[in-house]
DNA sequence: ATATTTTAGGCAATCGATTGCAATTAGCAA
DNA sequence: TTGCTAATTGCAATCGATTGCCTAAAATAT
């Protein structure tokens, strides 16, 4: 089956007896041509079938309306929300959603920006991957002025636009929460500091103890268990201790907090009575746990919306001018069974 | 910041004061150029920070190394797998990849494809929305002579190239397992019968039970179960029977099995002892909740590589001569605790 | 009726890379 | 030395749409 060609604006002028040009003017819009003309014009070109060819619009114009993404994994369940939040911005604008995936892999990331620029894409949107490397392959994409913007987990030292959670603010707030429910000595799991989200969850950890008059207590901080087993391990030997932290704040993710309620079941002991969890994300599955876990959600879709909103400038409360092109998405927390021993009597 | 002219061809060749065709070929690694030629055009562009021109490229070549997805939903267990496997190989093949989503709607669907038309994409991608519609958007991608595959939710009369799951072989499986188990009567919670997705898993369940010697009870079946809500609903209306089901495939969605399951528990029905669970697509949280839900895998990552395989004819087992275009991915039984009441001893 | 402004539409260059064909040079055989 | 092939390279057209500039006709003003 040989492709038959496609009809072009020439097509559609010989048609009509008319120059290319009035054609691309009449299906542009322009104002520079007659209303009948541009009537016909829609007409003949819908019975001929024709669309554009986006290819040599864009080359021509020299700008192709599209935004490449470059993430770690597609199929997470964070990143594949904010995919979806952004292209439904992105269709809006009638722009294009070109997807890589680093596999969190640096080389890979690299080939997949190579491929952005050639595109000519006119933004690209990166979570950068966990494989360290230089960053040779973004300061080009600024280079060449295409704007660029981190979410996540961004390249700090970058001038780049990002977008990134509160995650000082949210964890604070998992942390007074704790307190207001009565908890007295609550336990951190912390992921790996390189990180920048995850010092900035310990700092609000910091803050809300002692904002609270609470003791800041390294014995009470467990440092990279972010995963489920990790969290589990971290669980067990806290719980070992003489006097044991009677709340843990998994700040790592949901998947150490699920570590901790699996341990912490198996020893019997009952939660949210004698110990408070906390996770970090809100997976779905942290509903539907015995006891559903409370957590903090990261407005992964709205992230993925501020993220496109920002490309095409719209976004409310943003200042171009301002220095610090950072945006924060504010966390909320989801309080659940696993930390509310106190009913809520008003 | 204004952007500043990408250097092209034309700015190599006069640098090296040679023409630009010269430089393409070297950069095409075409054999009708000299090797010194071609290594000094190498290096220089290098030096220049050339990056080709996509655009100006595919227009020349007439065709976009890019292949175009429309899924209902990119945020889906299922649809965000499946894309990422297919970004894998179409990565490989040095495509790229551009994602729509309908969001269920017929006239968003209708939206990008137009999108991905205009492009000239090599391949479009599509599983379909539920909202229905006609099909002259599909009918269209296929007059154009660019390849179109549906895959999971496809429309049947459409003469189009099909990546499916075997439906029918994994409910068969799965109802198998439970009578194996011991179970005797044997409920199913059927989805939409519109859907042939659904139509094949009951013809499983059915076959599954007729070639066991198992009688085909309408009272145990139960159309349209397919949310947790759903299958909460029908769980309770089952049991309620006087003879009720010893076990409950809950053909349409692991979410459905969830219903089951937490109706259950509330009802103190000991699960696998007195009532057997079984669920479809191994969503991760099956994995977690008490007991554990035995389920049916998917494959969607390896689903999206087929897809992806068959667009580059590399498929093992695909003869492109046959006329059945269908590619059929087999899912895998999951056995896990909900269904599991005699121990494996070999 | 003449001058001036608008409006509509055509011409041709352009975006950047590719490629068929022609031209030049080198290589080799007779 | 002449003739012929092969290897390189250049020239120019091409992909399809857009747009600055120009012209002709129509509309309006004087």
């Amino acid at each position: 089956m040989k492709r038959q060609k496609r009809t072009t604006i020439y097509d559609i002028a010989q048609q009509l007896n008319l120059a290319a040009s009035s054609v691309s003017r009449a299906l542009s819009d322009s104002n520079k041509i007659n209303a009948e003309t541009k009537a016909l014009v829609l007409k003949t070109a819908a019975e001929m079938n024709y669309q554009q060819n986006a290819m040599a619009s864009n080359l021509r114009k020299g700008n192709n309306p599209t935004i490449g993404v470059v993430v770690p994994r597609i199929n997470q369940y964070f990143f594949s929300n904010v995919i979806a939040g952004l292209e439904e911005v992105t269709f809006k604008a009638g722009y294009n959603l070109v997807i890589c995936q680093s596999n969190e892999l640096h080389a890979r990331e690299v080939e997949g920006i190579n491929a952005l620029v050639n595109q000519n894409v006119s933004c690209i949107v990166i979570s950068i991957a966990a494989e360290k490397g230089s960053f040779d392959h973004l300061q080009q994409v600024l280079d060449r002025n295409i704007q660029l913007i981190q979410f996540d987990r961004v390249v700090e030292e970058l001038e780049t636009f990002k977008v990134l959670n509160d995650n000082r603010q949210a964890a604070y707030e998992a942390v007074q929460h704790l307190i207001e429910q009565g908890y007295r000595r609550i336990a951190l799991l912390e992921g790996p500091q390189e990180l920048q989200i995850f010092r900035e969850r310990k700092e609000g950890y910091i803050a809300a103890l002692q904002d609270h008059g609470f003791p800041v207590l390294s014995e009470l901080m467990y440092a990279n268990a972010w995963t489920k087993e990790l969290g589990a391990a971290a669980t067990a030997q806290l719980l070992d201790m003489p006097d044991p932290p009677d709340a843990i704040f998994a700040s790592t993710s949901d998947f150490a907090a699920l570590g901790v309620l699996e341990v912490a079941n198996n020893k019997g002991i009952r939660i949210p009575e004698a110990l408070g969890i906390c996770g970090y994300s809100n997976e779905p599955f942290t509903e539907i746990t015995s006891p559903s876990i409370t957590t903090i959600d990261q407005f992964s879709v709205e992230m993925g919306r501020k993220i496109g909103n920002l490309h095409f400038q719209e976004l409310e409360n943003f200042n171009p001018e301002s220095k610090t092109k950072t945006v924060n998405v504010r966390p909320e927390l989801i309080i659940r069974n696993s930390s509310l021993r106190k009913s809520h009597v008003p």
